[in-house]
RNA sequence: GGGCGCUUAGCUCAGUUGGUUCAGAGCACCUCGUUUACACCGAGGGGGUCGGGAGUUCGAAUCUCUCAGCGCCCA
């Protein structure tokens, strides 16, 4: 059968993948014979399409978790998507305004059937894409984090961590739509590209009981009746007198004290800071710290309320007071200066209003006590991070944890357990249920006549967080009825066979941007609720850029569509592009190059295999001058595993991945396969052929999980397989100690065939004209094992040795011996000499530096005797090299 | 403002406790070649005072200080 020259990743890829399937390859139960291997896949939003960063994620893991199969661990990756509030009621709102819905007109449960009906359309085409990649994932467990056992786990993890006391109310500064009458999300606010353009003003405050004012600059005027402090940096010379003082606030003459804060930059506006803790966030923390008073002026309209104690601006809109208040402070001569200043504003993603800083009551999770564990078991290296420099930054992290807000004004999530039963702050209850929540409000309240009807639970969803933090429990059912003890709220131990199996997983793969949102969080609830880490190893990824060093993102339009990528260089391709450039926790700068070399590596493996495939045998052959060539490549071969391993250990699969490139590229086709490749037409014996099919299957073996797909359709190609046998579910090699010798003497023969092949391109020989070899050294016997092969390489007549050196020809010293290439008549006798005189220099520079490094003796005593010795060896080289070059030289002249 | 990190070949990056193989890899580039698995290929080749400066040391890409540039996270 004659193969195309090409191979065709699109004729392979998907069949492979449906018969793995098919047999079920995927598929992971507990099995106390194995040790498992677990991943839990960091689950992309139910919103998203598939980008680079989910390729590079995702190929990372397919690699670790085909690895740990191959080696006979029960590997179970864990597929599974994430809800994604924010994104995904964004998405949902979106839609149905472009069919003329407003979500205002919906009730909570309609607007949910239209977000559920959305997800059941859209939620699961990543994971449909990811197939293509090959992602060898446990379908029959792919989990949502909405799913009904899930949605109850996060429930009962609220319920049960306010029981415990780490979860409170308490004031937090949201980012406030005025139009859309809601809280949004820091995701949802946008800042204009090189800011907008608005004005800052200059007004003067008096001071108390004195004569003199300070001036303040300000952008926003009209927040000017909620002040309640000045702020000046202590360091500064012009104000740092005024602390301690009182300033009045311009029409209602509220005393405010001026304080001294780091906070206020020195050379920015006046040096002087008013501060509205109600009205922005910097200064709401600004608030905290000196205990100031909270005064909220502006109500959730925008528009502004009595407490402003100024009647002519109340009900009035935010942006209208701001004009009139710049009108009556010019008016009363308190307005300094006015100039037009270049600003981020924020606007909301939604309406394009400008979003109002409003102080609300949230939910939070107090950090501090239940990240303690976490934290160490970071630092002690029990949970270990890749690359360990993120362990600087998850320490300092940890130890400035602050807590965690966990509510969120939306309707898509798992709705906050909390119900009223009154008005008062404290008039609330938190239950699993209605019912639970029932009885407990009558106890709080003291009222037996309450009725459901009375409860009233809140409106606002977790964070999405609050649910993904739960994973590697909850995709095992950590939290079901029989798992989760709630009196102890504790994980019980021998309750759940898959959790008691499955977890601790093995391995976290994602990207470093998360590492606080989730990765730091499940290791928290992980060591709250079982007292185990979640997973051993987290493996943070780069990010993936353009060129340009631009993230790629949808916005931008600089990210290249993964399917695309696929259909043009194979799913093997793209893998191994994206593997080629992706050090661990380095940002890897996207190249479609790098697919295309991964493609070209598919190629020449395929083309590898045209040729072994196309040899005909010839049983009469015994092959005996093949040995050599093949105990050399079972050597490399063991090297490479050895590195591979290696480099797998310490999660460089970048680096794996080239090991086994160069062996199969360099090592496998360059050198072997032209070692013992017969003659054109003619047969081969079949001890070779046999070594070679061996060989092939070593090597597709270690390239199985970078390159699934063409691994396996070569290895089914090669040899007639039964029933079970797969590779995918093949034996991962163990490396035999390699036979280091026969790799040193390959060294030595595969530079002699460089220099002989050399000496053909300068002189302009044609690769079909046979040479001569001739060797002047003290041993020509070392030479035997290698010659048929430097003879059949580098296209010789003959090798021999010579007593005498060789006029007319070209030559080159290895190691102490000389090398002569008999060219009768074509040699330019001066340029040789140039080149000697040249060479000769060079090695007497070169001796030079030896021989002053040995002859200082502080050098000859301190450095360790092996160094030393290394040293030696230069000089002796150096010198018997010297002393041929000489000899050469003398007998040209 | 606080913290973390980076700077090595044209590009992307390795370089462990300072010392064989320390100045490397892949890609790109240049020359030659359609030879019989592969031009998605083969055979060769050029290219870096390891960001600048100073110090410690017999010895520094590696340790210390300093200057410059860049990136990220938090506020």
């Amino acid at each position: 059968m004659a193969l195309s020259t090409k191979y065709d990743p699109r004729a392979v890829e998907d069949k492979w993948y449906r018969t793995w399937m098919d047999k079920g390859f995927f598929h992971s139960e507990p099995n106390p014979d194995k040790e498992a291997y677990t991943i839990v896949i960091p689950p992309p939003n139910v919103t998203g399409v598939l980008h680079m960063g989910h390729m590079l994620n995702n190929t990372i893991q397919d690699v670790l978790i085909r690895k740990a199969r191959m080696e006979g661990k029960e590997a179970c990756w864990v597929p599974g998507t994430d809800h994604a509030s924010i994104a995904t009621e964004a998405k949902v709102v979106k839609m149905l305004r472009e069919k003329g819905i407003q979500k205002g007109s919906l009730s909570r449960d309609e607007f949910l059937k239209h977000a559920w009906e959305w997800k059941e359309k859209y939620g699961g085409i990543i994971l449909e894409q990811l197939k293509k990649l090959g992602a060898s994932c446990d379908w029959d467990r792919t989990a949502f984090t909405m799913d009904d056992n899930y949605y109850e786990a996060v429930i009962k993890v609220f319920v049960d961590l306010y029981k415990k006391g780490y979860i409170y109310r308490g004031l937090r500064m949201v980012n406030w739509d005025v139009e859309a009458q809601t809280t949004i999300s820091n995701e949802e606010v946008i800042y204009k590209e090189g800011g907008e353009m608005s004005k800052m003003y200059s007004v003067k405050y008096q001071i108390k009981d004195s004569d003199e004012y300070v001036v303040i600059a300000t952008q926003r005027p009209e927040t000017i009746m909620g002040d309640t402090a000045i702020a000046v940096n202590p360091k500064d010379d012009r104000h740092k007198h005024l602390i301690g003082k009182k300033a009045l606030v311009p029409f209602i003459n509220r005393e405010i004290p001026i304080i001294g804060d780091d906070y206020v930059e020195l050379d920015f506006g006046t040096g002087c800071l008013k501060v509205t803790p109600a009205h922005d966030p910097n200064d709401y923390e600004i608030g905290q710290r000196h205990n100031l008073e909270i005064i909220d002026t502006i109500d959730f309209d925008g528009t502004l309320n009595e407490k402003c104690e100024i009647p002519h601006y109340v009900g009035e809109d935010r942006f209208v007071v701001r004009k009139r208040i710049v009108k009556d402070l010019k008016e009363a001569e308190l307005l300094v200066e006015e100039k037009d200043f270049n600003t981020r504003i924020g606007r909301s993603e939604r309406t394009n209003s400008v979003v109002e800083p409003k102080l609300s009551l949230q939910w939070f999770i107090n950090m501090k006590e239940i990240s303690r564990k976490a934290h160490s078991a970071v630092m002690e290296d029990e949970v270990v991070l890749h690359p360990a420099k993120f362990k600087n930054t998850y320490n300092h992290w940890m130890e400035n944890v602050r807590d965690w807000c966990i509510s969120r004004q939306l309707w898509w999530g798992q709705r906050i357990p909390a119900y009223y039963f009154g008005e008062g702050e404290d008039d609330y209850v938190v239950a699993n249920s209605t019912e639970e929540a029932l009885a407990s409000a009558k106890e709080k309240s003291g009222n037996q006549s309450l009725t459901i009807d009375d409860l009233k639970q809140d409106e606002d969803v977790l964070d999405t967080w609050a649910s993904s933090w739960l994973f590697p429990l909850a995709v095992f059912n950590g939290f079901d009825k029989d798992s989760f003890d709630e009196e102890t709220g504790k994980i019980i131990e021998g309750a759940n066979k898959e959790l008691d199996y499955y977890y601790p997983t093995a391995t976290l793969v994602t990207a470093p941007e998360i590492l606080f949102f989730w990765v730091a969080r499940m290791i928290i609830a992980g060591y709250e609720y079982t007292g185990k880490k979640p997973f051993k190893d987290v493996y943070l990824t780069g990010i993936v850029r353009d060129k340009q060093r631009r993230k790629m993102s949808k916005s931008l339009g600089n990210s290249p569509d993964p399917l695309d990528l696929i259909e043009q260089y194979g799913a093997d391709g793209v893998r191994t592009g994206m593997l080629f450039s992706s050090p661990a926790g380095n940002d890897l700068l996207f190249d479609e190059k790098l697919c295309e070399q991964g493609r070209n590596f598919s190629n020449k493996i395929w083309n590898a295999f045209r040729l072994v495939q196309g040899w005909d045998v010839d049983e009469n052959l015994d092959g005996a001058a093949n040995q050599v060539a093949i105990d050399w490549f079972k050597a490399r071969y063991n090297q490479t595993l050895l590195e591979v391993e290696a480099h797998f250990e310490k999660f460089r699969i970048s680096d794996a991945l080239m090991s086994v490139y160069k062996l199969i590229w360099d090592d496998f086709c360059s050198w072997y396969l032209e070692m013992v490749k017969p003659n054109y037409g003619e047969p081969i014996d079949p001890h070779s052929l046999e070594a070679t099919i061996n060989f092939f299957e070593d090597i597709l073996k270690i390239l199985h999980p970078f390159m699934p797909f063409i691994s396996e359709e070569l290895y089914q190609e090669l040899r007639k397989r039964d029933e079970k046998d797969y590779l995918i579910v093949a034996e991962w090699p163990t490396a035999n100690h390699p036979h280091e010798e026969i790799v040193d003497r390959a060294k030595i023969a595969f530079d002699i065939i460089s220099n002989v092949r050399n000496i053909r391109s300068s002189k302009q020989i044609s690769p079909k004209d046979k040479l001569e070899l001739k060797i002047k050294g003290d041993d020509f016997t070392k030479f035997k094992l290698f010659g048929f092969m430097i003879t059949k390489l580098a296209n010789l007549e003959s090798i021999e040795p010579t007593e005498e050196k060789i006029e007319a020809s070209a030559n080159f010293v290895i190691e102490g011996d000389e090398f002569f290439v008999p060219l009768a008549g074509s040699i330019d006798t001066e340029q040789e000499i140039e080149d000697i005189k040249k060479e000769l220099e060079y090695t007497k520079g070169f001796l030079k530096a030896v021989d002053k490094k040995l002859s200082n003796e502080r050098f000859v005593n301190n450095a360790p005797d092996k160094v030393v010795e290394m040293e030696k060896k230069k000089r002796q080289d150096a010198e018997a090299k010297i002393k041929i070059l000489e000899e050469s030289l003398a007998a040209m002249q």
